[in-house]
DNA sequence: GCAATTGTCTGACTAAAGTCAGGCAAAAAT
DNA sequence: ATTTTTGCCTGACTTTAGTCAGACAATTGC
């Protein structure tokens, strides 16, 4: 056996995809196991995870269009999927799982959850595994970083915004308090007044950002404030935050604010640096909020 | 798509799953475009990586004997590969790549390597991406960790001590030293004196363990000290620590030691607390090294 | 209204992977 | 010395995955 140089990086990373590789047949065992070749158990579980068009689990899947034509035909056959023509456009089907169809799905759900939460019952630092786990995913599907609007009361939202908080609590020398901070309205965080994005990474929430809309003017023009800007650890570096404010100034254009402003904090020297090189300029304290030390603004 | 709710590990590991099947895929692209079916790229390759044995590659591929027959034959017909009967046992046949099969082998380890790098080069924190790699990696090929003797002086080795080093540098309040502390001679840490385990997982050294023999008789019979014990943090809780100490105990006895000692440090708590529940008894200070506040004895 | 395009399906392929039943020689057991 | 077992090989399969050319209907562009 090759040994490895713990000096050597690239060497670690082979081993990771060795054992990754390895092991990826073993948790995707899910997909086998009941009796269905993997082609045909991966469309299946797509179906069931809500891709209904054809040529959308086509894409995903990568596969060719007769080869695709053929496995629904055979999950057809064994009376799990029915297929029907779109409203709309009749040349494209959508596949629906029959109540069969979703008992199926839902074994192998069942079977891949218990796989899962076995590999975290058997490891000693399961909080551990999983933050190295994300930052994994987070690293190989980097693209993949979806920005989506979003109600900040959702779950998804909610959890970025808790995360947030606790950062802070643990950043701020005197810790970190929402109720004393001006937590904005959810509402002036929807269109039309304002906007709130959650950027999310194959499922999962890694990052927030919100858009205040204000309702007095500055200088006669509407403007907006930006609020909770936050990506998960497993997550910086990919460039998301900058992803983010580009949303949001398109969108703060979109709804006739001529001028951002945000707050922030001495103890996030990463932020200010980011604000800085974004083309934003240093300004006067505009609230009375208790935590802020540092005030910007940008024109659009 | 389903949204993952952050406090949800088994969706969260599920994800990293997703994740990672899909990429493995490019990751594992070293083996195909190079006009080879993945099958024999995999006979290749586990041929270049030092198995010989057909059995022993059968086994590790998980292939029928008939395949794994056809493919070894297809690698000989390419040039690639050369058989030969085991001497000894003429039944088994032992592999061995030709100069061209070499050629191959390197060119896909190349290919590998530069994927590699380019994995890391993408991103911002490759010493963060490398732990968590680390970690998953030991997690999910636990079992795969395997203990073997080796000369204190030889890299892998070398690798595990100045880690060992480095941690106790870090931990101890008044940092540590090599020189300063009562470091063994190699020789007394390999049969018959003594001996020096290194734990392999995957090519990568995860930890050590010494068994130093000393010459004086203690209640007229002869003894020996553990010394260097150390798991690396990314395979930590996996019990490697009691494997190794457990080895060293059926080793001792061998070497007809009939009683064991050592020394280590409060700072150590958790390596205190181990050597209480593996049934050592607390004894007086046995030596003269500056670093050590802790001492243990078990009779074999 | 007609031609071009799009989305799906079918038939006719190929390549790769895997299974199974023996065959044969070497080694081990009796 | 014989039987049995072991390790590998071969031939004759099957299944899965994937490709390609064309058929056909619905839709879009002009």
């Amino acid at each position: 056996m090759t040994e490895i140089h713990p000096e050597d990086p690239v060497a670690r990373i082979r081993r990771f995809n060795r054992a990754v590789t390895r092991e990826v047949g073993v948790l995707d065992a899910s997909f086998l196991g009941r009796g269905r070749p993997l082609g045909a158990a991966r469309v299946l579980n797509a179906i069931g995870r809500g891709r209904g068009e054809v040529a959308a689990i086509r894409d995903y899947l990568g596969l060719d269009s007769g080869l695709m034509s053929r496995l629904l035909r055979g999950l057809e056959a064994e009376g799990l999927v029915e297929t029907a023509a779109d409203e709309g456009d009749a040349r494209r089907r959508v596949a629906r799982l029959t109540p069969a169809g979703e008992a199926e799905f839902a074994a192998y759900e069942a079977l891949s959850d218990s796989q899962a939460a076995a590999i975290l019952a058997a490891h000693p630092k399961p909080a551990a595994l999983l933050a190295a786990m994300d930052l994994v995913a987070s690293a190989l599907g980097r693209g993949d970083v979806t920005l989506e609007e979003a109600d900040p009361r959702t779950p998804a939202a909610r959890g970025c915004l808790e995360a947030y908080y606790a950062e802070l609590a643990r950043r701020f020398a005197d810790g970190f308090e929402v109720s004393l901070s001006r937590d904005p309205e959810a509402t002036d965080m929807i269109r039309p007044r304002g906007l709130f994005l959650v950027a999310i990474s194959d499922g999962l929430p890694v990052g927030c950002a919100g858009l205040k809309g204000h309702d007095d003017l500055v200088e006669g023009a509407r403007w907006g404030e930006v609020k909770r800007l936050w990506v998960s650890p497993s997550a910086r570096g990919l460039g998301l935050a900058g992803r983010m404010m580009a949303r949001i100034e398109v969108a703060a254009q979109e709804l006739g604010m001529a001028r951002l402003r945000l707050d922030t904090n001495s103890a996030l020297p990463e932020a200010v640096a980011m604000y800085r090189n974004a083309g934003w300029t240093e300004i006067d304290r505009f609230n009375d909020d208790p935590y802020p030390d540092f005030f910007f603004e940008k024109l659009l």
